[in-house]
RNA sequence: GCCCCCAUCGUCUAGCGGCCCAGGACGUGGCCCUCUCAAGGCCAAAACAGGGAUUCGAAUUCCCUUGGGGGCACCA
């Protein structure tokens, strides 16, 4: 099937019932470029017709996650557009014509049973282990009378009728056809007592209406498919391509991601929700590269995609229909990657940020210079400020036994920081090429290593064992922090 | 219980009948480089769930089994 050539109308339809995360994003990111790679447009439309699950807020929340993540949108609640509005909510009458047609046509009837009834049933079929479904008590009432309770005030709602002889055949792209015996198929419901459309009509409708080409969203649609394309059919409407995305599996690839573990997860540095990836120092570029690779991949292999890459590489065909465990080192290693490719500037302006949040007062120069040197060293953003808070500190807190590793007794230890004083403060141009000649000559002269001699003036000049390059840093400190520092770490080995 | 989907290294995947005693990436182990940590380079271990069938030939097609996932609401 090709479909990746005339322009392509897809719209990403979340309900704001929670945090936008990994899945969510992966089927944003997948129509975004399709719509960008046909020349067609992606739509954003809030399916907010459930009053009990809404949260204030999520909305916006998904609007913030879609544009961090550089996931444009052409058409959407708070920007308008040609098909709107875009929020179901403002949607109501338009739904109740479209149920209106299918009572009209025979496809759709008016059902007057009782919830309490309804689950009265159920709990009957399933001690009988047969599949819970409507008893069709309702389907077959004849119109005068159905108005007749209506008028008589009597609470209804509207049910799909569903056929009960035969087979329906859907064609997903990823799967090809799916069949079901239409006696497995439920009368569902349409339209609710309080007048709302359900999800199944209403997505339905506004597809439609908004002129939606390809359908793009996750697998778990799969089982209620045939309705839909039922509820179309009746309707006299043309398809979409269907496109049923597969679902992200926890890391174990056991099942989805329960509360409690999305938490555990957030304690190791992770998580599955999109605003949460900010703060935990990940780049928006990674983790468009690292969710579009999970259920597509490019002929040639290439894995490191910029988002104008995925635009061009994009296509519908490669896409993978089985489930897929969420692999968090790998998005370590993309955010490495995208890292590295930001240039100097760029990176300070990203990581400026990470200090300010730790109470660290990191100004643009110095932030500038340091991230050539701290770009290989970090995986995620905020690690720049454990690898390199100390240019900003006024002075170190060397730890006593780290000046005097093993190996080297406290004196000697002193005997180099000595010794790095004088030969450093003789340094007249501060800079590393100026400052290393001569503290190599120190190490040959000592008859120590590099290491040994290198380690402890690291100490003392970063407080801490681990730092970027000792000489690049020191310029960086500057010549009169750089021996104050010495200086106070002498005093700590006396 | 019923329905639907899926099945290649630990993980993400390439493979769409011969190019595959299965390729790449992450991770893991080793080596090199090296002032620490990284980054980088090189090397290694690591998979076609099982069983039938079709075929000269199957990871690739079909069937069954098993395993995994999803769904069965006046939620989306």
């Amino acid at each position: 099937m090709k479909t990746s050539n005339s322009p392509v109308r897809v719209r990403f339809a979340p309900s704001p019932t929670g945090h936008m995360h990994l899945g969510s994003a992966r089927t944003a990111l997948y129509d975004y470029l399709i719509a960008k790679k046909t020349g067609g447009q992606f739509i954003l439309r809030i399916e907010d017709t459930d009053f009990k699950r809404y949260i204030p807020g999520a909305e916006q929340e998904l609007i913030d996650g879609l544009r961090w993540l550089g996931i444009d949108f052409d058409e959407g609640p708070d920007i308008g557009g040609p098909y709107g509005p875009y929020r179901q909510s403002e949607r109501k009458e338009i739904y109740l014509t479209y149920a209106n047609k299918l009572v009209e046509s025979g496809n759709a009837y008016y059902c007057f049973c009782s919830p309490e009834r309804l689950s009265r049933v159920r709990e009957e079929q399933q001690k009988r282990k047969e599949a819970p479904h409507y008893d069709g008590t309702c389907r077959n009432l004849r119109a005068e009378e159905a108005s007749k309770r209506i008028e008589s005030g009597e609470k209804f709602v509207i049910r799909f009728k569903s056929p009960k002889e035969g087979s329906t055949t859907v064609t997903d792209l990823l799967r090809g056809d799916i069949t079901v015996e239409n006696r497995t198929l439920d009368d569902y419901i349409l339209v609710k007592s309080d007048g709302w459309a359900l999800y199944h009509l209403a997505a339905m409708v506004d597809d439609q209406l908004m002129k939606i080409t390809h359908v793009i969203r996750g697998s778990e649609w799969l089982p209620s498919l045939p309705l839909h394309s039922l509820i179309i059919r009746a309707l006299n409407w043309q398809e979409p391509v269907w496109v049923h995305l597969s679902v992200f599996l926890k890391p174990s690839g056991k099942g989805k991601m329960s509360k409690r573990e999305k938490d555990d997860l957030l304690k190791d540095g992770y998580s599955i929700f999109i605003k949460d990836l900010k703060d935990l120092g990940y780049t928006p570029e990674a983790v468009v590269n690292w969710v579009a690779l999970m259920g597509w991949s490019y002929d040639d292999h290439t894995e490191f995609f910029t988002l104008e890459d995925l635009v061009e590489k994009f296509n519908l065909e490669h896409l993978n229909p089985s489930p897929a465990a969420i692999n968090f080192t790998k998005l370590d290693h993309f955010n490495g990657l995208h890292i590295r490719h930001l240039d100097d500037v760029e990176l300070a302006e990203r990581i400026a940020p990470y200090f300010l949040a730790k109470g660290i007062k990191a100004d643009t120069s110095t932030l500038k210079k340091i991230a050539p040197i701290l770009k290989e060293r970090i995986a995620t953003l905020d690690e720049a400020v454990e690898m390199a808070g100390f240019f900003f500190e006024d002075n170190v807190k060397p730890q006593v036994d780290e000046l005097t590793p093993k190996g080297l007794s406290a004196v000697q230890a002193k005997e180099i920081l000595t010794e790095s004083y004088t030969l450093l403060e003789g340094v007249a141009a501060f800079d590393q090429t100026k400052t290393e000649t001569p503290m190599r000559a120190y190490v040959e002269r000592s008859g120590l290593s590099a290491g040994q001699v290198f380690g402890v003036l690291r100490v003392a000049v970063t407080g801490q064992k681990v730092s970027p390059p000792l000489f690049e840093s020191m310029e960086i400190i500057g010549k009169t922090k750089v021996l104050e520092r010495i200086n106070r770490a002498i005093q700590l080995l006396e």
